[in-house]
DNA sequence: TCAAGAATGTAGCACAGGCTACATTTCAGC
DNA sequence: GCTGAAATGTAGCCTGTGCTACATTCTTGA
């Protein structure tokens, strides 16, 4: 459908639910890249544990975004990002630490900020990313 | 499970997840609650038109969230909120206001200001909405 | 009054993302 | 090299949230 005679309103939330479903990908190929860079390998068990969830909603997951082009599995190789996975994995830990800083400067605690950041940094437009690199750069100086 | 053994990069995860698991309640309250301020009538077409997806969705989601309590439905009455609906109905509203006048306080303009909220908002801790509002009222003040 | 159109509801489908139970493969330590 | 445990994969289930097609009920204007 992707209609725009769409009413505003349901623009705004029909863009929420857009978000929602690039909200797997976006933290799984973060969490993976963060796993290659330190373990120079990226298991099941790891993503399992980081998520709380079962081995076999890992696996599942993992299929879809395999299917999506982001990342490739082999059984010696392992897990290894596409160029396009890399790339997203790069911006979404880049606007991971800006959300976070963002919250720190607003005065939240490290833990809070942690956890907000991991669910409104998906909801986040351009605007206002600029707006929040804005306000930490306002605090740090004067 | 809901279980507190979890590492705690996984209960952030978990927290997420329970998050979305309230959006569709909260954001189903609160547009009808609003309906029912300037309509007298919260309709299925007029959700239809709010959310952007088709009347069966919003029917089905209505039979979920008067299984949950929220809400009951009659042929004559309509849709009415109980005393919980009306409760979420209002924190929520209250919440979105908030989150809009912050990102507007930050210098975000109104369209992305509502769109980015639409998101956002189910996302936040109390200690945030703190510093959101402390935000609002340094920036208002001197 | 009654027929058309609007609103609401039902049937049945798809897919994402959770789960448990069971099967297979891989890997370490003896 | 063998064996038991860890890791991975499969089968099959559930719920939520989307859809189209069809059925019913309500409302309204000629
Ligand atoms: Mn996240
Ligand atoms: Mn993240
Ligand atoms: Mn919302
Ligand atoms: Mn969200």
């Amino acid at each position: 459908m992707a209609d725009d005679t769409l009413k505003p309103v349901a623009q705004r939330h029909e863009r929420v639910r857009r978000q929602h479903n690039d909200e797997l990908a976006e933290d799984y190929v973060e969490a993976i890249h963060g796993l290659l860079e330190e373990n120079e390998q990226a298991r099941v068990t790891d993503l399992q544990g980081i998520f709380g969830v079962s081995h076999v909603s890992v696996i599942r997951a993992l299929d879809r975004l395999e299917a999506r082009g982001l990342l490739e599995r082999s059984r010696k190789e392992g897990i290894r990002l596409s160029a396009e996975g890399q790339q997203m994995a790069q911006e979404s830990a880049r606007r991971h630490e800006l959300v976070v800083k963002f919250l720190r400067v607003l005065g939240v605690s490290n833990t809070r900020a942690e956890a907000d950041a991991e669910g409104i940094e998906h909801h986040l437009s351009e605007e206002t990313l600029r707006a929040m690199r804005r306000l930490i750069r306002q605090r740090e100086r004067g």
